[in-house]
DNA sequence: GATGAATGAGATTTCATTCAT
DNA sequence: AATGAATGAAATCTCATTCAT
C-alpha cells in the first residue's frame, strides 16, 4: 500500500508531462516546467524519473499499455467471431487509438524506431546508457512485442477457424497490417490536429479503404469483385 | 554564379553535417565538431546557419531536393513506359531512397510530422521561431508537395493511357501508396541499418509485396489470381 | 537574515572580480577567471551578476560605500572639533582612500564621468541597457550624492560653530573641495602604483598643498601670512 | 604630396571615429560603424590604423596637438603681458578646451592615467604591445610633456619678470594647476553636455574661482584680502 | 588598396542534472 | 522527500582582427 501513494504521484507526473509535451513538444519541454505543471520541484522529478528521457519512457510505457488494452479489449470484444474479424478489428483498434492519443501515437513510433538494433549491437548511440538501465526500458521491452504477437496469434485463430487464408504468414502480415498502421498515422499526424482534409482526401476513407484492403488480403473469401468494388471509394 | 562558391561551401558544411548527424544523431552532435569537420569555424558555421536546427532545416531541404530528383530520374526512366509502371517505379525508387538514406528518411519523416497542420495556422507551438524564419523552411514549404503532385500526375497519365483503373482517384491512390511507403520505411529504421530480418521477415518481401499490392490495386488488368498468388510470399 | 548568505557570496564574488580586475584590468578580465578564482562556474557567476558590466557596478557601488564608511568615520573622529578641521578630514580621508584603493578611485571617477547628464534624460547612449536595468546602478544612484552631502553639511556646521566663514556657500565650497580630489586622485592614478615622484615633484606635497588650500580657504582664521607659507613647499 | 592624400584620408577617417566616439563612447564603438561612418571598409580602415586602440591613440594625438595650439595661441596673445598673465591664461585656456571639446577632455585625460608607470616597467598590463609600438603612441610620447613644460617656463618668466612671487617651484605649480584643471573638467563631464549647474552651482563660477585661486597663488601681489574678496563668489 | 569571408576569443544563455541542507 | 543553489555542456552571439583574392 505504501506503493499506491508512490504510484499516484507518479502518475500525476506523467499525466502533467504529458500535457506539456502534447503542448510544446519533446524537445521544447523543459524539466522545469513539467515540475511545475505537476506542482512539485524539479528535484522531486528527478526522485520519481531519473531523466528526461526516462520520463518519456514512462510515458512510452503508459502509450504501450493503453494500447494493449486496447488491443485486449478488442480482442475480447471479437472472441466469439470469426478470427478475420477479430484481426480487422485490431488493425482499426490500433487506428483508433493513434487518431484519438497524438501524442501516443508518436511516442509508440518513435519507440519502435528508437529501439532498433538495440539486439545487433551496433549504432546504439542514440541511446543512453541511463535510459537502457531505466526500470521503464526494461519493462517496455517485455511489452514491446504483445501486440504484434497478439495479432499473429490472432491470425492463426482466423487461419484455423477457416476464415482467413491458410497459406498466409501470420507474422509477415502482422508486419503488413502494421506497415498499413503507421502509414495512416503517419499521414494523421501530419495532417494535424486539424481533421480538415489532407489534399481534399479525407483520411478517414483512408482508413477504411486500408480496413478493407487487409480484410480482402487475408480473408479466405477474398474476390476480385471485392477489390473493384474497393477502389470505387468516393 | 555569383554565389556559386557560396552555394559549394554550404554544401560542404551539409555534407560534415550530415556525416556528424549520421554518427552520432542530432542530439550529440556539437556544433562545434561539425564545424571542424567542414574545416571552419564554429562562428563561420553560424554565419552559414543561424541554428542547429536551421542546419538541421537544410539538411532537409536536401533531402526532399534528393528525393525530388530521384522522383525526375525514374520518371524519366519510364517515360516509355505505361504509366502504371512508372507509377509503381515512382513508389519503388521512394522506398529505395528511404533505403539508401536512412539519415534522409529519417529527416523527411520527421519534416513532415513537424509541419502537420501548418498551413492551417494552429498548433504551430513546436515550431521554433528560428524555424519558421528560416529560409530553408520556406524552401521546403515551397517543394514539400513535389513528390506527392509528380505522382498523381503520373497516376493520371496511366489513366489516359489505360494501364491505370480510370475510377480511382489520383490524389487517393498517391495517399494510399505513400502510406504504404512510410510503413515500409518506419519498419525499415525501426529494423536499423543493420539487416537482419525483424522477427523473421525479411523486410524486403515486404516491399516486394508492397510494390506488387500497389500495382495490383491501380492495373486495370487486376485479377484475383494474381492478388492471390502474392499471398504467397516466401 | 534570510539572503545574509547570498550576500556573503556576492560579496566572495566581487572580491574574486576585484582581485582580477585589479591585476589585469577591467578589459582583460575574464569572467571564467573571476568565476574560478570566486570558487564557483560562470553559469553561478551569471546567476548573481547578469554582466560583466553589472558585477563592474556592483565593485562601483562597494567602492561608493566604503567611501561612505570612510566619510561616516572621518565624521565620527572630528565630531568633537571644529567644523573646518572635520571638514579638511573629509578632504583627507577622501584622498587618501583614492591612494589606497586604486581600483575603487577608478572606478568611482568613471562613474562620475558615466552617468553624467543621467538625471537630465539625453545622452544616454553611452550606457547599456543592461547598465540602466541593473539593480546596482539603482543603489548607486540612491547613494551617490552622500559624499558630497555630508561634506555640505559639514561645511554648514562650521559656519555654525564659527571655524568657517560665513559667507561662503557650503555647495560650492563641497564642489571646489571634490576639484582638488578629483585633480589630486588624476595626477596619482597618472602616475601610478609606483611612488616615484612625477616630475620631479612628491605628490605628497601637493596633497597637503591642497589641504593647507582648503583649510585656508573656508577657515575664518585664514590669513595671507598662512598663504605665503604655504608656497614654501619644499 | 604623394602623402597628403594619404594624410587626408587619414583625417577623414579620425573624424569619423571621432563622431562616432563622441556619440557612443569608445567601447560601444564598432570599427565596422566607424568605417562605414567613413565611407570604406574595415579593411581599408586597418590598413590605416592597426587597432582600434592604435585609432583611438590617433585621436588622442590630435587632442593633444590641438591642446598645443591652443597653448602655443595663448602663449602668442599673451607674449606681451606678464608672465603671471599668461600662466593664468594658459590655464583658462586649458579649461576652455576642454568645455569645448569633450571627447578631446575625457581622451587626454584617460590618456594621462593610460601612461602612467609606463616609465617604471611595472604594472603595464593595460598597454597593449601593439599600442606601444604604435606610431602615434611614438608621437605622443614626444609631445605629451609639451604643455607641462610650457607652462612651467611661463612660470619660470613670470618670475623673471617679478610677476610671479619668486620662492615658488615651477613645476609644482604646473601640477597644481592641472590639478585645477582636472578637477574642473571631471566635474565638467560628470555633469554632462548638459550646461545645467551641478547641484545649483553654475560650473562657472568655479571656473572663474578656480584661475582667481591660481593668480592669487602665484602672483606677487596676492594678499589676504583678495582671498577674501574671492570668497565672496556669488 | 579594396572587398567579402573567416577567425579567435570571450560574453551570454539555456537546460538537464546534481548537491547541500 | 523538498528546496534553493550550483554545475557542466553546449548553443549562440559579438567583435576586433586577419586572410584570400
Amino acid at each position: 500500500m505504501k506503493d499506491t501513494k508512490k504510484t499516484i504521484k507518479e502518475n500525476n507526473i506523467i499525466e502533467a508531462a504529458e500535457s506539456v509535451f502534447r503542448a510544446v513538444g519533446f524537445k521544447n519541454a523543459k524539466m522545469e516546467d513539467i515540475a511545475s505543471e505537476a506542482g512539485i520541484t524539479k528535484v522531486t522529478l528527478y526522485s520519481y524519473f531519473q531523466s528526461k528521457e526516462n520520463l518519456y519512457l514512462a510515458i512510452t510505457y503508459r502509450a504501450l499499455q493503453s494500447l494493449n488494452d486496447a488491443y485486449y479489449n478488442s480482442l475480447d470484444n471479437n472472441k466469439n467471431k470469426k478470427g478475420i474479424d477479430s484481426v480487422v478489428a485490431l488493425i482499426e483498434t490500433f487506428m483508433t487509438f493513434c487518431e484519438e492519443n497524438f501524442l501516443y501515437s508518436e511516442t509508440l513510433l518513435e519507440y519502435f524506431s528508437l529501439v532498433r538494433s538495440t539486439s545487433s549491437g551496433q549504432d546504439q548511440t542514440k541511446l543512453t546508457e541511463a535510459t537502457k538501465e531505466s526500470l521503464y526500458y526494461m519493462k517496455l521491452q517485455d511489452i514491446q512485442n504483445l501486440p504484434f504477437k497478439l495479432t499473429a496469434k490472432e491470425i492463426s485463430r482466423g487461419q484455423a477457424d477457416g476464415s482467413i487464408l491458410p497459406h498466409i504468414d501470420p507474422i509477415f502480415s502482422t508486419l503488413q497490417g502494421w506497415s498499413f498502421i503507421i502509414g495512416y498515422t503517419k499521414l494523421l499526424n501530419a495532417n494535424g490536429s486539424n481533421k480538415s482534409p489532407l489534399f481534399n482526401v479525407d483520411l478517414n476513407d483512408l482508413k477504411i479503404f486500408n480496413l478493407k484492403l487487409a480484410r480482402t488480403l487475408m480473408s479466405s473469401e477474398s474476390t476480385l469483385a471485392k477489390i473493384d468494388a474497393m477502389n470505387v471509394h468516393s
